[in-house]
DNA sequence: TAGCAATCATTGATATGTTAAGGACAACAT
DNA sequence: ATGTTGTCCTTAACATATCAATGATTGCTA
C-alpha cells in the first residue's frame, strides 16, 4: 500500500513554521526596541523564572543547542545581561545567572510580552489555546513518554 | 491590571519550537541520505506539487524569505535539481522548475516521507491531527482574514 | 597512579533566518 | 522620451541552527 505525500498546504512542518512566524512577528517588533534577539530574550526569560542554571539545563529549558548557547551566552555576558561562573566542584560546568541589566529588561518588557501572549490566547479562545499547547507537547521529543 | 508572563513551559513560541524539533528529527534523518537540506526538500516538494513557479510564489508556498530562496535556488541549480529561466515578458521575474534529478529524488523518497507524516498522524489520532493543523492555521499571518 | 572513557563545553564550517540596502527592470505620469 | 515610483530580486551583514571535530575535566579502572 502506497502512502501519498500530503499536500504542502496540509504539511505539519510547514504549518509549524508558519504558525511560528505569526507568533514571533509581534514579539520581534517588541524586541527590536530592546536590542535583544529572540533567543537572548528566551535565555533571560528562563533565567528569570528558574534562577541560576548550569549550561545544560539552560540549553534544555530555552530549547537551544549547545553551540548556539555558547555563542549567545558569550554575547550576553559582554553586555552584562548575565554572569558566567565556573562551578567550583566541577570545572567543566558553568553556572549562568541573570544580571541586573538583564533583570531590568525583563521587568521593563514583561507586561508588553504578556499582552502579546494574551492576544494569541484571545484569538484562539482559552480552550483552543490550551489544547494547542497540549497537542504541541505531544510532538515534543522530550515529553514523548 | 497586570498580565503575568506565562511560565516558559507553557509558552507558545517555545512549544512551537519544540514541536518542530520533534517533527523534523525523523525528516532530517531521512534527508541526510539525500544530501538535501530541509529547505531544499521543501522547495522540491512545492515544485513537484504545483509545477513551474516564479520566485515570489515559490517563496510564499515554501515559507521561505527571499534572501534565503535566492541562495537555496542558486545552490540547487548548481546541482541540477532545478532550472531557472528568466520570464520573457518581465525580465525581473524568474521561473523555477524542477529538473529530472530533483524529480527523481522526490519519487525516491516520497514513500518514506509519507510514512513519517503518517506516523505523526497516528501518534495524535486523525481528529487531533486535523485540529492541530486548523489551530496552527489560525496563527498563520497569511490566513488571518 | 597512569591511562582511558565519558561528560561538559567550545570551535569550525556550512546553511538558513532576518533586516537593510542596492540593482535591474517595468509601469506610469508628465 | 524622460523622470518617478514601484516591483522583483540580489547582496551584505549579522545571528542562529546544525553537525562534526576538538579541548578541558572528571571518574573509573587496571
Amino acid at each position: 500500500m502506497k502512502n501519498e505525500l500530503p499536500s504542502t498546504s496540509r504539511s505539519l512542518p510547514i504549518a509549524l513554521i508558519r504558525a511560528r512566524e505569526g507568533v514571533m512577528a509581534p514579539i520581534r517588533d517588541m524586541l527590536s526596541a530592546t536590542g535583544l534577539t529572540e533567543q537572548q530574550w528566551r535565555v533571560l526569560r528562563v533565567l528569570a523564572e528558574f534562577g541560576p542554571l548550569d549550561s545544560s539545563t539552560l540549553a534544555d529549558r530555552a530549547s537551544l543547542l549547545f553551540p548556539s548557547l555558547t555563542r549567545i551566552v558569550s554575547a550576553m555576558a559582554k553586555r552584562n545581561l548575565i554572569t558566567q561562573t565556573r562551578d567550583s566542584t566541577d570545572r567543566r560546568r558553568q553556572i549562568i545567572e541573570i544580571a541586573e541589566a538583564g533583570q531590568t529588561l525583563i521587568d521593563e518588557y514583561a507586561d508588553e510580552a504578556a499582552q502579546i501572549a494574551g492576544s494569541f490566547r484571545a484569538r484562539l479562545g482559552d480552550e483552543n489555546y490550551e489544547q494547542l499547547l497540549d497537542l504541541l507537547a505531544m510532538l515534543d521529543p522530550a515529553q514523548r513518554d
